[in-house]
DNA sequence: TTTGAAATTGACATTCATTTTCAAAATTGG
DNA sequence: CCAATTTTGAAAATGAATGTCAATTTCAAA
């Protein structure tokens, strides 16, 4: 079974892309980050070890994550974009507390489903999807 | 049963807003558009009808629309925030394909139930969701 | 090891929609 | 009509995404 790091390597070489001390850094950051993280957040972090990077490299890394199929372009309805771990982790989708800013993530095999439903009597053919839930979350709405 | 004037008049008068030529104008052609429009479109809508109107008019009084409930505001993962009407309009969601960007409205009671269950096992009270499949038309897939 | 074509980097600029500012104009209660 | 308050819109500010380009780095071939 092909790990994360070796579906990158083959995204580079099917692309022509050489090796960077730069952009390994981000990938490894990246992966070691459990949450979804926005381009500047993942700079950040970067910077807070201590790594000399620019913005721009980050922000390219991550689309070039996103095309490999490591990660996964997630946007809660504000402008910023998020991006999450896709690799082997199964689609999920998001649960955002509007007082808190909280997200929780689950996953429904009935969505899935019922997406496939819902393209069919739609003449559709679905690709992907994007269901975010807006509310209160536990701690928030017993207050 | 009070009509979407009704409702705006009453937001007015909860909000102290004065009575305004312009943005009645916004409202009157909101309210005559059925699909999903964004702020430009909509202002560009005004000025090709030679209504004298700026831009910030127009976005101002959606984001009322917005407030008052007879807007909801919707995006498809580009950057433009589109506005659709909600009042008596039951809940929807879209199909965005790929290929052409046509939009297609559905509805779903069951996706509706799924999401109070998934809320539920969540602790999470909900007041608002979003859908949005991704894929390709019946007219795109078959070229 | 050297070389040079190709890819990478990052500071900076640009784009683009959204949002704010503020002085002038419009509205409204008294 | 007057004064207080709200509205308007041109312009500026904001904030995230994306483009630019000269300098740097990589790497395969010499």
């Amino acid at each position: 079974m092909k790990d994360e790091q070796q579906v990158f390597a083959d995204f580079c070489t099917a692309r022509k892309l050489k090796n960077s001390t730069r952009r390994n850094k981000v990938i490894e950051k990246f992966l070691a980050v459990e949450k979804h993280i926005s381009a500047l957040e993942l700079y950040n972090e970067l910077r807070k070890d201590g790594t000399a990077i620019g913005y721009s490299t980050v922000y390219r890394t991550l689309k070039l994550l996103a095309e490999s199929g490591l990660a996964r372009e997630v946007n809660f309805g504000n402008r910023e974009t998020h991006f999450e771990h896709k690799f082997q982790h199964p689609h999920h989708d998001h649960l955002v507390c509007l007082v808190c800013g909280q997200t929780i993530e689950f996953k429904s095999p009935r969505l899935e489903k019922l997406q496939l439903q819902i393209a069919r009597k739609n003449k559709f053919k679905p690709q992907a999807h994007n269901l975010v839930i807006y509310g209160q979350c536990a701690k928030c709405y017993r207050l």
